[in-house]
DNA sequence: CTTTGACCTCAATATAGGTTGAGGTTCTAG
DNA sequence: CTAGAACCTCAACCTATATTGAGGTCAAAG
């Protein structure tokens, strides 16, 4: 019933209690797993066993992808972390500033398209040739074809 | 090597003339029309002519689509515009507004999650269990699991 | 010792939003 | 008339972010 693992180190913890905890899946930690956002050691019946900086791993990672931060980006940064030793605060820090300027970038575009629509729905002008909204400065244009998830 | 079809109604717009017009790929408009977001009608040779609304239609989908607007949404607005008459100035002004509160939601949400970062910075807190990061008073926590493209 | 729940791997499926390619047709310029 | 550009359909593929399920193992409680 219990989902504590009682072997012989009661602060490592497995999969479901980790789950429960940063509040995602199971399903989700093994495909962080898979890419590399995240990693584990084994027991001897070869269940994943996790350290005291996985919670927090974890909820750096969901942060940065409510910024808009694509997993693969998540991966690259934290590889970055020093390896060593454990992180300390500075280190997340330095993180969290490279994802707040890509944020910042998101909302200036987002605010942007809001002032545009503002004036447009009092001009009713939409795709009207002079309209901003058809034909934005920014450089939304050039990005070339492809998924694109996120508005850039 | 001229793309425009100079057959009996030179208003009407082929495929790689509306393409290049709305800066989209033939692809997407043969894509957007299968999702029910545009509407052709065919020459003798089946080839795709488009009416003189289509140009604001898809830029309206794309202003739509930037301001983080799934395509089934937009085609449920597009369905309800008035199918009889050309759509209006009011029309389209109707549909925008309603995009309008989505988007300012989605920046109310990166906003206050930037705010948080902030402090965040400062402390390097990110991940301790006070953080408000770690446990965002917003409805984000009650969505349940499930591809989260955009920020909600 | 058996049962039950948590765990394991691996493959398939899902969604959104398209792109790419094969194989064939149409249109227009020279 | 013929070459080549642009068009057609349909199916397969692509990225990102996971979820679901099949088939099997492990561990702890009764």
């Amino acid at each position: 019933m219990s989902m504590a693992p009682s072997g012989k180190n009661p602060h490592a913890l497995s999969v479901g209690e980790l789950a429960a905890r940063a509040g995602v899946s199971v399903s989700t930690l093994h495909f962080y797993e898979t890419k590399g956002l995240i990693a584990s050691s084994r027991t001897d019946g070869n269940q994943r066993r996790y350290g005291r900086d996985i919670l927090r791993r974890v909820a750096v990672i969901r942060v940065a992808q409510r910024a808009g931060v694509p997993l693969a980006e998540i991966r690259d940064a934290l590889d970055a972390l020093p390896a060593r030793r454990t992180p300390n605060g500075a280190d997340w820090a330095k993180l969290s500033a490279g994802w707040k300027a890509g944020l910042e970038a998101r909302i200036t575009s987002l605010t942007c398209l809001k002032d545009q629509l503002d004036g447009c729905i009092g001009c009713g002008c939409l795709s009207l040739s002079d309209c901003p909204l058809r034909n934005p400065g920014d450089t939304l244009a050039e990005e070339g074809p492809g998924a694109r998830l996120l508005e850039g």
